[in-house]
DNA sequence: TTGTTAATGCAACATTGTTTTAATAAATTT
DNA sequence: AAATTTATTAAAACAATGTTGCATTAACAA
């Protein structure tokens, strides 16, 4: 279930996302709030966010859950498929606002994919 | 470091994936083999096995990880880059033999890709 | 056959969450 | 404005998936 009543938690939460246009990674988010917010509650908020169509998450390459904000998604229609990068040197993550095209595959019915690139940020290649 | 003593639980553990040619989680084979294998020999020996490009590993959607065997990998040349596919229905997990092509972008240098596709296996499809 | 040391098993710990339940605080009604 | 309703929260306990430290065992070379 998603968003009921505005709290004074989901208000501190969506900040974070407000002021870092970048992904989040739970982990982070525990960090950042955890003398204000329970864990429990983050989680909790992060989930109903989801639902909501405000936040997207995925996963990176040691399974560390990240969240960013979506763009054009609701409660019904959840779709932001677009590939993320992480920088191997800095960790930052964010969304890429390219398209991969996944080719069909013969027997197999495609519902999803998930890509995750791994590199240097622009300010980290050098 | 890789393997030097060819032991009993090494023996164990490659037959399950000479016996299943489908990607195995590491849950799975702790599972399996718990009775005969602890599981920290089980972890140990599917890291050394990487090791030496014998497997690879990924994760999926859920953040399990998955091993499966390289095809033509070594201990120094270890590219088997290649999507995987999970089906939504039975579970399995396979390596896919196509290429995706990801695109150059611009001011970031790529390193590496991690491609996961989601949908039905040929035996699920109805 | 023996000595060396890689490999193993066990227990304890670590990380990243999730569940349960009682207390709190938004929102609504009176 | 006070009372009521119930969504939300906090806290503690639990759960899943690994990892670490260390004493013991077993490959295998000599």
């Amino acid at each position: 279930m998603g968003i009921v009543r505005k709290t004074q938690a989901l208000g501190l939460l969506l900040n974070e996302f407000n002021k870092d246009s970048n992904a989040i990674s739970a982990i982070e988010l525990v960090k950042r709030l955890g003398d204000k917010i329970n864990k429990t509650t983050v989680y909790r908020l992060l989930d109903k966010f989801v639902d909501d169509g405000l936040l997207h998450f995925f996963l990176d390459a040691n399974g560390v859950k990240w969240f960013a904000k979506c763009k054009g998604c609701s409660k019904t229609n959840h779709q932001d498929i677009h590939p993320h990068f992480q920088c191997t040197e800095c960790g930052i993550v964010d969304c890429l606002e390219i398209n991969v095209t996944i080719p069909d595959i013969p027997n197999r019915r495609i519902d999803n994919s998930q890509v995750l690139i791994l590199g240097q940020c622009d300010l980290c290649i050098h």
